[in-house]
RNA sequence: GGAGCCGUAGUUCAGCUCGGCCCAGAACGCCUGCCUGUCACGCAGGAGGUCGCGGGUUCGAAUCCCGUCGGCUCCGCCA
């Protein structure tokens, strides 16, 4: 039988005890962490979520009864204790712990609940499956390491409302049962009953109603909102995500990426106490393409790529000569100090590339003064010395090389970068590296629905000067491709932790994007019809950004995974292993909804 | 849709290459006893396993083959 807690109440958390509290009666509750048991004296420590201290059960100096009774704890009992706090006997002190210097002689002791056998011990530095860990998520949670994730992430929550709300924010909610749109990620569903057949759908991010309270006139909203795309899943994606979502009227690009940035500098200061310098750096994409491969470049390390595409066209070597002279490109990065590498580390090298659609790479060892490669015959001397001085190549150094046609060469190039720095351990764990990357492409041309689509969304306004073009680019869906947009991405260590834009505000100029989509007019009417109207009755300009909150607290946190700052997240599969969900429903409820399940 | 790694006591793993000495072993946890200052307490003893699941090969399968399920990582996908 265990106890009631009828009126006893805690005086302290476990952790916040100390020295000035020696001599004081206190009463404590909380989880049984270890027990000690000496035959004699018996130890325990008691944890709650302050921390941990240690409480005696000394045989000589309280009752029989209690003395049994603590006999009974096991680990993860739920107790509350009464007792004297004292200073620890000389030597018996552990510098290991916060509250080392003391102890609780206990004089009372509630047993509020039993606990069974666990599935794993409640310490940090364990070693158990994930999965594991989800289905008993409950004393996953109860790890301090854990607990220290959950309530930083409140801590993060605070920072922001109290940076966003004294720069002048709104708090709104938005929908989260609302339209189904065409554009984006895959939606989840939810079937209607009042409406048959009939579906809404979970927000993928509240995009069009923050446009819309800015026509309302709110000229400042922020929500931390979650967010629902139905895509496959990884390290940082969830089905389900927490967005700091915000929008403002009468701003220019500069005017959002200021805010964001400064408010990225509060969330660190007050949360980790690390400063942050502002303005961050801003970079184009163009740039970033370029010189890392990717539109989010990890600036923590070097391995540019460079470009060697005018020389290539000269040699003789085909695959290089080819692809130069057909409009691909020809790049390299300098592995500083790859010459090490044995020739399978450099083989797995080219496996890796072709994982990312690289038909080969091409490599040249510098080592010992001379230079090893399959290519070298290709070139005439004079070339190789252009090649070397290009690529400010060194004894000692591994010169890679990717041709392929553009956007191939920069990717296979931006991956194997990435995987280069991380063999090489390049990457300073310490270090925070973040940017702007700017001037996005509008659009890009989407290979398999062959037509344009929006690289952002389409909500996103054209650059001023390419709005003037946009009656030729619906003559010419060519010019379209060369359009720039008012886009801008937060980067952090290579990773996208936020994305925004300023948005177009007239109907005019939101007819011929949805045009140039190869939208019909009668489906932009039919999906996005209430924001074309909403334009046409005075909507400011407006601009906003969406942080990935799970995304930035793993960083923050040093997590491998955004699921170790997700309270419950889901396996890959999108399953929730405590809950069980999704799971079959009854007859009777898809019945409601006049859903029928189609068996394979 | 695809690729890779993994799946053996409650947990983390070893055993698998090359089938039999394995009706499977270690550590931690658990149980019993002893122990009056420990804090990774210690000491002695003990319990605990559908080797993910199904099928096949074989005299014999944790081990080989096929299929399947699950977990993780990645590609595609994710405005």
């Amino acid at each position: 039988m265990t106890d009631q807690l009828r009126d006893f109440k805690r005086d302290y958390y476990c952790g916040d005890l100390t020295e000035n509290n020696i001599g004081e009666e206190v009463r404590l509750l909380g989880w049984v962490d270890t027990v000690r048991d000496h035959g004699g004296v018996l130890f325990i420590n008691l944890r709650d979520r302050e921390g941990i201290v240690q409480v005696v059960f000394d045989p000589s100096k309280i009752s029989q009864d209690l003395y049994n009774k603590a006999k009974k704890l096991k680990p993860e009992y739920v107790i509350g204790v009464k007792g004297t706090v004292n200073r620890r006997p000389v030597g018996t002190e552990n510098p290991k712990m916060k509250t080392g210097n003391i102890e609780v002689a206990a004089d009372y002791l509630l047993i509020l609940n039993t606990s069974e056998v666990l599935p794993f011990q409640i310490e940090d530095n364990i070693k158990v499956s994930e999965e594991i860990r989800l289905k008993y998520r409950y004393l996953d949670l109860r790890r301090p390491s854990m607990q220290r994730n959950i309530i930083l992430r409140h801590e993060v929550y605070q920072a922001v409302r109290e940076f966003l709300v004294g720069n002048g924010f709104i708090e709104v909610e938005t929908p989260m049962l609302t339209k189904s749109t065409p554009e984006g990620a895959r939606d989840f569903l939810v079937p209607s009953r009042l409406e048959k057949g009939k579906f809404y759908a979970l927000p993928q991010s509240p995009q069009l109603f923050k446009q819309i309270l800015m026509v309302a006139g709110f000229e400042r909203y922020f929500q931390i909102v979650k967010c629902f795309r139905d895509e496959d899943l990884r390290a940082d994606r969830q089905p389900e995500f927490t967005q700091i979502d915000l929008e403002m009227s009468f701003v220019t690009e500069e005017d959002v990426m200021s805010l964001s940035e400064a408010l990225i500098q509060h969330v660190y200061k007050k949360v980790l106490g690390i400063d942050v310098k502002i303005p961050f750096r801003r970079m184009t994409y163009e740039e970033a393409i370029n010189r890392y491969g990717t539109d989010k470049p990890d600036l923590r390390y070097g391995l540019e790529l460079i470009d060697i595409t005018d020389l290539a066209s000269e040699v003789e070597f085909k695959v290089f000569n080819d692809v130069a002279k057909s409009g691909g490109l020809v790049k390299g990065i300098n592995v500083k100090g790859g010459a090490k590498f044995s020739r399978k580390e450099i083989d797995d090298l080219t496996e890796y590339a072709k994982k990312f659609g690289a038909k080969g790479m091409a490599w040249i060892k510098l080592e010992n003064g001379e230079a090893t490669s399959p290519i070298l015959k290709f070139f005439t001397q004079e070339q190789k010395q252009r090649l070397f001085e290009k690529m400010q190549a060194e004894d000692g150094d591994l010169l890679v090389f990717i041709a392929d046609k553009k956007e191939i060469t920069h990717r296979v190039l931006g991956f194997l970068r990435k995987h280069l720095a991380e063999k090489l351990n390049l990457i300073d764990k310490n270090k925070l590296e973040f940017l702007w990357v700017v001037d996005f492409p509008l659009l890009e041309w989407d290979e398999e629905e062959n037509r344009l689509v929006a690289l952002h969304h389409p909500f996103t306004s054209p650059k001023d000067e390419d709005i003037e073009k946009l009656d030729e680019a619906l003559e010419n869906p060519q010019l379209a491709l060369s359009f720039k947009s008012k886009a801008y991405d937060m980067v952090l260590n290579g990773e996208e932790i936020g994305g925004g834009s300023i948005r177009i505000h007239t109907p005019y100029i939101q007819q011929k994007i949805f045009k140039l989509l190869n939208i019909s007019e009668e489906e932009a009417k039919e999906k996005f019809g209430f924001l074309i109207e909403a334009l046409s009755y005075g909507a400011p300009p407006h601009g906003g950004l969406a942080f990935g909150l799970d995304r930035i607290l793993a960083i923050m946190t040093g997590s491998e995974s955004i699921r170790d700052v997700i309270a419950f997240p889901k396996t890959q599969k999108g399953i929730c292993p405590l809950t069980g969900a999704p799971d079959y429903v009854s007859e009777k409820q898809l019945k409601e909804l006049s859903i029928k399940i189609e068996e394979e």
